[in-house]
DNA sequence: AACAACGTTCCATAATACGGAACAAAAAAT
DNA sequence: ATTTTTTGTTCCGTATTATGGAACGTTGTT
């Protein structure tokens, strides 16, 4: 459980500079990652030899150098998922106009490997790389959903459950009754439980074992996302463009 | 110029797992990296718990994680160059049919932070976020053609310059010929110099102030990619759209 | 059942990273 | 124009931290 200080610490630079897309000095890095500014000097020299950092030649700022963007670039584990799913999760977006999500799990928690804005003046603030909780998003339910027994108990060990809103899920056995639920649904609702004023409605995507290797969900103010519209429309569409995604990836359920 | 040992090993690390999209294993990484397996294993607990690597669940087998996925989401310095050129550099692949390659200067070098593919049967290996040296790549002159005296001057002392083919250019006064005719011309061309069988047309790409901020490049086999071609039908093209995207960037020339 | 390959943990050693201090250079304030 | 502040960089003695061999446990293979 020890980790390697130096490592950590210029890893967390590197997070910190991913907040500064315009570069940030050494002097911010050290108020921010309260450092000495020599240690800072000296992690980021490495960082700079390794182009893992860059340095503006006019503003003399750091930030995030380009063999990121070589790594990110390899990342095809999940590429498969995310091009089958595209094209699909694009028509859905044109058909309903709000934004969909694409996640899978990782270390009991969601990622967000996707996403699809719509055009609606309001949206949701969401990063492709970024986490959630699995208990209080829709996306997660369906994840935990296709869980065997024990990864799902390994997942739910960890969870502290944070009262995210008045909805959020607040105990194991809610969630058990919950997931059950979601399994006899075959889709998930996030009823402003996660953030304010927001609703989501999340379906699975499987491969052709059938076993749940990710999902999407469509979110979106609850102004518009209403329980009316969710039941009258977006369920079946949500679950049209889930089948259809699993049919691509050789689901023949 | 010292380095910190542990971060540049971690780096390594993780440049050896993008070669490696559905993982690897700690005594193949500690094969390619030269160290112990211990040492590797502490580094990879740090990396894992900073979300920078990731262990798959059935196979153990350790991967990029999606904090890389996440950093590079952010990296919007050329963001606004990538989309701009993006619809322009579809449309001029469209019609030629060759693969174009969208890149800017980093560290006296060409990176390549856009790419858009032919769908010809032979096609070019590259791979976004990786280098090439300046002096025996179209894209490169471009850049180099664009630089201030003393930015030109750095960028230039430090070339070694490699015989990478019969017709690459071997020195600092060559080079300096070269660069004054992709001035006049306002294009620039890699005939054969950089790999072999290979031929590169690349222009410039300006922001309002004028300034040369990016290039990009049309490369193809010589079979395809002529001389004939590229006097007939590629020069005119590719400044069309140089200038069409550079247009889009504010500038007026 | 014996063996091999792999991942993980432990620990004494010394190599490595640390940060204060001092310096230089640039920017801001007077 | 002069002072003051802020910033980046280098140095170096200290002790904290990283290191890798060895030993152990686990899994899979012959």
């Amino acid at each position: 459980m020890s980790n390697v200080q130096s490592l950590e610490r210029a890893l967390t630079l590197l997070n910190i500079m991913s907040d500064y897309p315009d570069g940030i000095q050494i002097s911010r890095l050290a108020e921010q990652a309260n450092l000495s500014k020599s240690t800072i000097h000296r992690l980021l020299s490495t960082l700079i030899s390794m182009k893992y950092v860059t340095q503006d030649k006019k503003t003399e700022k750091y930030m995030l150098g380009y063999q990121i963007l070589f790594l990110s670039r390899n990342m095809t584990a999940d590429s498969g998922i995310i091009s089958a799913a595209r094209p699909l999760l694009e028509r859905l977006c044109e058909d309903i106009n709000e934004t969909i999500h694409l996640c899978v799990e990782d270390s009991s928690e969601v990622v967000y490997i996707d996403k699809i804005e719509s055009n609606q003046t309001i949206r949701m603030y969401s990063r492709i790389g970024s986490r959630n909780p699995m208990y209080c998003t829709g996306v997660g339910k369906i994840l935990l959903s296709g869980m065997t027994p024990s990864d799902y108990d390994h997942a739910v060990s960890s969870i502290d459950f944070v009262k995210r809103t008045a909805k959020t899920i607040g105990s194991l056995e809610e969630l058990e009754e919950e997931i059950a639920l979601v399994k006899k649904q075959g889709y998930a609702l996030d009823n402003i439980e996660n953030e304010e004023g927001i609703r989501c409605i999340a379906a699975p995507i499987r491969d052709f074992h059938g076993n749940i290797i990710a999902s999407f969900s469509v979110s979106g103010p609850v102004h518009r996302i209403t329980m009316e519209r969710v039941n009258d429309e977006l369920v079946r569409k949500v679950r049209e463009t889930a089948k259809a995604i699993s049919h691509e990836l050789g689901f023949r359920g």
